[in-house]
RNA sequence: CGCAGGGUAGAGCAGUUGGUAGCUCGUCGGGCUCAUAACCCGGAGGUCAGGGGUUCAAGUCCCCUCCCUGCAACCA
């Protein structure tokens, strides 16, 4: 038998400068849904997330609150671990460069690429902020003034080591061309093809002007400078290259490089889709097989940022929550969760505001999969006590596993109809998901819970349950509503991990044995012991919400 | 200046290779009473930013104009 196919994802490596916004979740959402998602299709997943706590911004601030860097990271990374932990994020592996064996095999990287000809000692030079003890490229500045403090700039330059980036243009640009699928969306494969084009530089990889890093092993004095530190995790993690020749050292490079995807913001796609496979091609390793560029979640038409966060908190009428750990505490995981990955379109951006989510939460949470699981466990509860068994009927030749049979076997043209989208929804769903597409993954489940609650109105179970000729045909069409629930159980569980616990425990099945097949076969379970619990998703009024909000 | 995206119903968005403009929310009307005032059905609402062109046929392809946004070497 061949061994199981592996699957490799990685979210970008945050910069814990502060703690971390709905944006950033936004993307380990994601990431984690995909994680998810191909565990349960049977795939060896490893899925790397981290921080990248090196450089001189973390410096300063370390240095503001009177701590040394370390013991600021550590604090940061602590919250970071907790509300990744609140969230459900199954990450395999959580690095920070600040760990020994990410430093170790990020100067051995260093000295492969200076053994190679590609680092070359040389001299940076920039706009320095004095005050600020900063360097600055001239169009980071801000009417010639340092960005931060706005103080007067000079005019400086300090020894450094420099990547020969230019050197690896052609073969980049041939990388776009023979494997499109490399980079992607599109737009953005336009826009590093035109990028390459008007001509790339050498990049300066160390500094000597700070400390806080991981020092150049062929010189004291000098740091490693950001992305040779930072986009070296994704290998290191995987215990690549070896520096202590331990037994088993490089087991997962060998057996989950090359990454199948690196979920990174559209900022950030530049340095993956060029530095890093630049740093690869040098060090002779196999490329990522794709680098994939989200969109960004908007505020107010412009981007999450500490400023703009500032002036969020400053309307108390309409007040947009951006921190993650507030919109859990207050909607739920799931919540937040099903919004961020059904409202957006994967690569574009989106606007974000809470009065959207609690929208988003009341019609599809509440109103669709709560109260579809309410009146389905609380009429099989008052019509039959709960106990409702598999319909002779209905699957005379056992459980139905194709559309096709549904229709042709089905006594009802309804159930025919409910029993058909419901075999179809999982295939439907893999395919979106093969293409990122979240929002229409999860559009898929819901046209099966929207069917189910229509199902609901045409039989009108109330009406059967009134004459006792009706009986079985009533027990039929709760039966066909707890299958219909169950397969949504199996389909939202990388997404909604919780729920689908939830509406598991309520139909009386065990929430440890989710099977992705069990989704493609309708009149799977004997019998079904359902048990009404607390609604899933109480509706939330929005006016008093705010009301709320505002006063904090 | 350069490069890359956007402009589609009141709001937010979909619209593969050109073939009757869709979805969600909101709104209006109806139905139902199992359910979380939820659910189901139906209606209204768009000269697809503007102009020109190609075509039997253009939201979609080409040209021009206007408006918005992103990138330009340390922002998820």
């Amino acid at each position: 038998m061949a061994e199981k196919s592996t699957y490799y994802i990685t979210t970008p490596i945050y910069y814990p400068s502060a703690n971390l916004h709905v944006g950033h979740t936004y993307c380990t959402v994601m990431a984690d849904a995909m994680a998810r998602f191909k565990r349960l299709r049977g795939y060896d997943v490893m899925f790397l997330t981290g921080t990248d706590e090196h450089g001189q911004k973390i410096q300063q601030i370390a240095e503001e609150v009177g701590d040394t860097p370390k013991e600021y990271v550590d604090r940061v990374v602590a919250d970071i671990k907790e509300l990744w932990s609140v969230m459900e994020i199954s990450y395999d592996d959580f690095i920070r460069t600040t760990e020994d064996r990410h430093k170790r095999r990020v100067q051995e990287i260093f000295r492969k690429i200076y053994e190679a000809g590609d680092i070359y000692r040389g001299v940076y030079e920039g706009w320095y902020c004095t005050p600020c003890e900063s360097f600055w490229t001239d169009t980071q500045l801000r009417n010639a003034k340092c960005p931060d403090c706005g103080r007067e700039v000079v005019r400086a330059k300090e020894d450094a080591y420099f990547f020969k980036l230019s050197a690896y243009a052609d073969r980049l640009l041939a990388l776009y061309e023979e494997h499109p699928e490399f980079l992607e969306p599109e737009t953005r494969r336009n826009e590093m093809t035109r990028f390459i084009k008007q001509g790339l530089e050498d990049l300066c990889i160390s500094r000597s002007s700070f400390d806080w890093g991981i020092e150049v092993p062929i010189e004291e004095g000098q740091v490693i400078y950001v992305w040779l530190d930072a986009l070296s995790n994704y290998i290191t993690a995987l215990g690549w290259p070896t520096v202590d020749g331990t037994p088993g050292e490089h087991d997962k490079y060998d057996k989950y490089w090359p990454a199948d995807v690196h979920l990174v913001g559209k900022e950030i796609v530049r340095f993956h889709s060029i530095i890093w496979p630049a740093m690869l091609m040098s060090l002779g390793y196999p490329l990522p097989k794709k680098v994939l560029g989200h969109g960004w979640l908007l505020l107010d038409g412009g981007k999450l940022s500490k400023s703009k966060l500032a002036e969020a908190g400053q309307d108390k009428a309409r007040r947009n929550i951006v921190d993650p750990v507030e919109l859990i505490e207050r909607y739920g995981v799931d919540a937040l969760k099903y919004f961020l990955l059904r409202e957006y379109t994967f690569g574009q951006d989106g606007q974000f505001t809470t009065e959207t989510m609690l929208q988003r939460v009341n019609s599809d949470l509440a109103n669709d999969l709560g109260n579809l699981l309410s009146r389905t466990t609380g009429m099989n509860d008052k019509y039959f006590g709960g106990v409702i068994e598999r319909p002779v009927a209905l699957f005379a030749d056992g459980p139905i596993t194709s559309a096709e049979t549904a229709v042709d076997v089905a006594v009802d043209a309804r159930d025919g109809e409910l029993i058909a989208l419901a075999l179809g929804a999982a295939a439907k769903v893999e395919r979106h998901m093969d293409s990122f597409e979240f929002n229409r993954a999860l559009e898929t489940i819901w046209e099966l819970i929207s069917r189910s609650n229509k199902y609901i109105d045409e039989t009108e179970p109330w009406t059967l349950a009134k004459t006792d000729g009706d009986r079985e045909r009533l027990g039929q069409v709760l039966y066909n509503l707890a299958e219909s629930l169950r397969i949504v159980s199996v389909l939202i569980q990388p997404y909604l991990h919780w729920s689908s616990e939830k509406i598991r425990e309520q139909l009386g099945l065990d929430s440890g044995a989710v099977v992705w097949g069990d989704a493609q076969v309708f009149g799977l379970e004997a019998a079904y012991r359902t048990a009404k619990g607390e609604n899933l998703f109480p509706r939330i009024d929005i006016e008093k919400e705010f009301a709320s909000i505002a006063e904090g």
